[in-house]
DNA sequence: ATGTGCTAGTGTTCGTGTTCACATGGCGCC
DNA sequence: GGCGCCATGTGAACACGAACACTAGCACAT
């Protein structure tokens, strides 16, 4: 199943809730992404039977039950691991902790960047990592650091127990198989633009 | 077709080329990325016959041919409206000018960050839009704007004849349909690990 | 209490993308 | 110059996800 799709839901849903609407229908949520109404209902149904025939969705109900199927019912600590152009920009960022990721620690091998605080979460040199990651118990890390170092802190994330990885870094990292590990490539989102561009002008 | 393969075939072959590698075979290139080599052969074969039977592919050859694909083999002047957190970053990063995207026009609301240049790149109004991304032909956009102005830029840069859209805002935002649109949204990413994180807990 | 209308749930079809397995065809060695 | 090697190219099998079309069940009106 693509789970990616739940999560559009589920902010779509919060965006009805606040518009004070109740019910929504299959058909409804599935134009709103131009997508098919057969396939949201498959989506629903997966998890369990949330709809009331006739009627719809109850719009918090599901709300809730998506947000516990995601993961979103708790807070989940995050380790940010590089914190440059990128790792700042990541952090500041208020979207993340709207759906319970908190950036809780901060790693940088920079010196002139960490052993202090912003807005009240530590900076700290990456030897510190895994001491900080199971004392706080966080369980995502997030990887912003340049290519060529991003395989040594992979392995720094993997030693310190850490489940699941997004990788910002132009390349392939290995992790233990436990591991659930994504990858975000915005080069690559680029050049499918570009193969499209030159390809109708060709 | 899935084009991201073709991406990622492509910054290894400049890896092996810089490695002095002179060839490779569909299985080489496959185990790198833990992908079937039937599927590394059928990709590339779509475009053609790159490859050698009996010795593989020549790196140099096989880079030069996918960056045409892809488009690579030309600069891209690419427009950058929002220049907040994640708009400086990306401007600040080094990988999109490596792959011949340059950003060449920076557009934001707020007067205190326009009309001036960051590293010879002009900061404008985003009322400038429609007449500067005519004036120097640009084709691609990136959307770094808060969610609710998103649709308006997105209007603006339709207005102006791109034809290609990169979206970090995280809305569904609508665009002729002559327009290649691609989102990228950071908290479904990490919603997924969040997934299967509270899955396995369970 | 019964009927009608509406929308969720679902078995099946359909199409795309992936994998398998083999035949094809350059290259170099003898 | 012919022969064997080895990796490509590709038709066929397969798998998965998406779309269709039908069935089931709840709500509300009568
Ligand atoms: N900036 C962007 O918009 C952008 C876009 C796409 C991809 N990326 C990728 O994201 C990563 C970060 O990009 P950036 O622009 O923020 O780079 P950056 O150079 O601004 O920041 C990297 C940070 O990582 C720190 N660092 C280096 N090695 C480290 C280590 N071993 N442990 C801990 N910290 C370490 C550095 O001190 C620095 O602060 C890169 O891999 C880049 O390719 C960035
Ligand atoms: N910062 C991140 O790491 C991050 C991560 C994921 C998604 N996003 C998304 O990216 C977008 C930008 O995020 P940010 O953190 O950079 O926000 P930001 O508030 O730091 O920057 C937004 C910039 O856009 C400008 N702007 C607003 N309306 C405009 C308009 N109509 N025309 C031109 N410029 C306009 C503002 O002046 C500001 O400079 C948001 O939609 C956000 O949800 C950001």
């Amino acid at each position: 199943m693509t789970i990616r799709r739940l999560s559009v839901y589920t902010r779509c849903l919060l965006q009805l809730e606040e518009d004070g609407v109740k019910t929504v229908s299959s058909q409804e949520l599935a134009e709103r992404f131009n997508l098919n109404s057969a396939q949201v209902r498959k989506d629903l149904a997966y998890f369990g039977e949330f709809g009331v025939r006739g009627i719809g969705y109850y719009v918090s109900g599901l709300k809730a039950e998506l947000q516990k199927i995601l993961g979103l019912h708790r807070e989940w600590p995050v380790a940010l691991v590089g914190f440059g152009n990128l790792g700042s920009a990541l952090f500041h960022y208020k979207g993340f902790a709207r759906q319970g990721f908190r950036i809780s620690a901060i790693f940088d091998d920079d010196p002139a960047k960490c052993n202090r605080e912003v807005n009240g979460v530590p900076v700290l040199p990456a030897r510190e990592l895994g001491r900080e990651v199971k004392a706080r118990g966080i369980q995502i890390g997030i990887v912003a650091v340049p290519a060529e170092s991003a395989q040594a802190v992979t392995d720094q994330l993997a030693a310190a127990g850490i489940k699941a990885i997004l990788n910002f870094a132009p390349v392939r990292i290995r992790a233990p198989r436990d591991i659930r590990l994504k990858d975000v490539d915005l080069s690559i989102e680029l050049e499918t633009l570009s193969f499209y561009l030159a390809k109708s002008a060709r």
